[in-house]
DNA sequence: CTTTGTATTAACAAAATTGTTAAACAATAG
DNA sequence: CTATTGTTTAACAATTTTGTTAATACAAAG
C-alpha cells in the first residue's frame, strides 16, 4: 500500500469531511457529498468511519484541540515585559485564527447545538484555564501596583481580545459587503484590523 | 374566526418556527418538530406556508430587518455631543442584542451558507450605510480637529463596537463554562460587560 | 338551507439520506 | 500457490423528512 506517495482514501475522506463540516455544519453536511469530494464511493466512507457521527467526531476532536491551542496563544511569551507580552499574545491569537478562519463559527455552533456533549471536556478546561489565568492576573496586578498599567480583570481583557480577533473572521462574510472599500482587499484589511485590535487593547490597559 | 383572542394557528407556527430556526438553523430544523411545538399537525404547516423554504424566508426577512435595526442603534442620538453619542450608541446596540441574543449567530450562519441569496439586499444596504457613515465620520473629524478625541476611521470603530457587543452573546455558551465565577450570574456579567465595552471604546477615542 | 371557501385531519407518496451486505478484487504472508 | 486479510463496488434496505391529497368539518353568505 502506498500510504505516503498518494494520500490514502482515509486521508482523502477526512480532508473532504473537514471542509464539509466546517462550512456546512453537522446538519448541513452530506456523507454522499463528502465521499464525492474525496473521490470515493460513499460505501467507502462508511467502511472507514462506520457512521457520519463517528466521522464527525474525528473532526470535532481535532478542531476543539486547535481551538484550545489558539486560546493559549493569547497568553503570550512569559519572559517579556507585561505590555509586550500582551501585545504579542494578541498578535499570535489573531494569526492563529487567521490560519483557521472557519474554526470559531464551527466550535460555537457545535457548543450551542449539543452543550451536554462537552460538559466533561469543559469542566476540565475550565479548571486548567483558572489556574493559568491566576498567574497572569498576579503579574498584571504587580505591574498595576508599579503604576505601569491600569488594574484590570484578566478574564475581561481576554474576552475583549477574543471578541475583537474572532469577530473579525466570524463576521467577515457578513461585514465585507457592507463596508465598501475598507474590506475590499482582504490581506490589507486584516493587517489594519490586527493593528487596530492591538491598539484598542493597549489603550485599555494604559495608565492614564 | 378569533384572530386576537387566541393566537391563530399561523401565528403559533411562526412563533415555533422562529424558535426552531434560530436555535438549530435551516438544516437542523424539522418541520415536524416545528408543527409539534406549535401544537398543530404538520399538514397544517404546509397548508399555511407551502414549504419549509417559504416558512424559513418569513423568519429570515424579519430577522434581517431586526439585525439592520440593531446596527442603526450604534449611531446613537445625533443631538448629543460626540462622546456621549457614541457612549449611548454602544449601550443601545448592546441592549438590542441582549434582547435578541440568538440573532447574530443566525444571521452570520445564513450569510455564510447562502451568500448569493443576499447579494442584492446587501448591495443596497452597503450604499445606505456608506452615506450614513459619511456624516458621522465628518462629525468625528471635526471633533478630532477641535482636539476632543483622537482621529479614527468610523468603520473601524463600528467593527470594534460590534465585535465586543455581539461576541458577548455569540460566544456566551462557549465562554461561560470556561470563565469560572465571572459569568455565573448572567445579569451581573452582562452589566459588567456592557460597561467594559463602553470603557474600552471610549479609551480608544480618548485624546492622549 | 345550500353553496362556497377556508380549515383540518389522516393517510399516503416521493425524495433524500444514511447505512448494510454480498460478492469481487487486490495484496500479502506462509 | 493459496489462504487470509483487508479494500472496493454496486445494489439494496431502512429511515427520516418533506410535501400532497382526498375526505371531512365548519363558518359565512346568499
Amino acid at each position: 500500500m502506498d500510504n505516503n506517495q498518494v494520500q490514502s482514501k482515509e486521508q482523502l475522506i477526512l480532508a473532504a469531511a473537514e471542509q464539509e463540516f466546517l462550512t456546512k455544519g453537522y446538519d448541513g453536511a452530506r456523507t454522499t457529498s463528502i465521499a464525492q469530494a474525496a473521490g470515493v464511493t460513499h460505501a467507502m466512507l462508511h467502511y472507514y468511519f462506520r457512521t457520519k457521527e463517528q466521522l464527525f467526531e474525528r473532526i470535532v476532536d481535532e478542531k476543539f484541540a486547535t481551538m484550545s491551542h489558539s486560546m493559549f496563544a493569547i497568553m503570550g511569551d512569559p519572559s517579556l515585559p507585561i505590555v509586550e507580552r500582551i501585545k504579542g499574545g494578541i498578535a499570535a491569537h489573531f494569526d492563529f485564527i487567521a490560519d483557521n478562519p472557519l474554526l470559531p463559527r464551527f466550535v460555537i455552533n457545535e457548543i450551542v447545538s449539543r452543550p451536554e456533549r462537552y460538559e466533561v471536556l469543559y469542566k476540565r478546561a475550565g479548571i486548567i484555564i483558572e489556574t493559568i489565568y491566576r498567574d497572569l492576573q498576579l503579574e498584571i496586578d504587580r505591574a498595576a501596583e508599579r503604576g505601569e498599567i491600569e488594574k484590570i480583570d484578566i478574564k475581561m481583557l481576554f474576552i475583549s481580545i477574543m471578541s475583537m480577533n474572532i469577530f473579525t473572521f466570524l463576521a467577515y462574510p457578513f461585514m465585507e459587503p457592507l463596508m465598501g472599500n475598507l474590506m475590499a482587499d482582504r490581506e490589507q484589511f486584516l493587517t489594519a484590523r490586527k493593528a487596530e485590535n492591538i491598539e484598542t487593547i493597549l489603550r485599555r490597559i494604559k495608565k492614564q
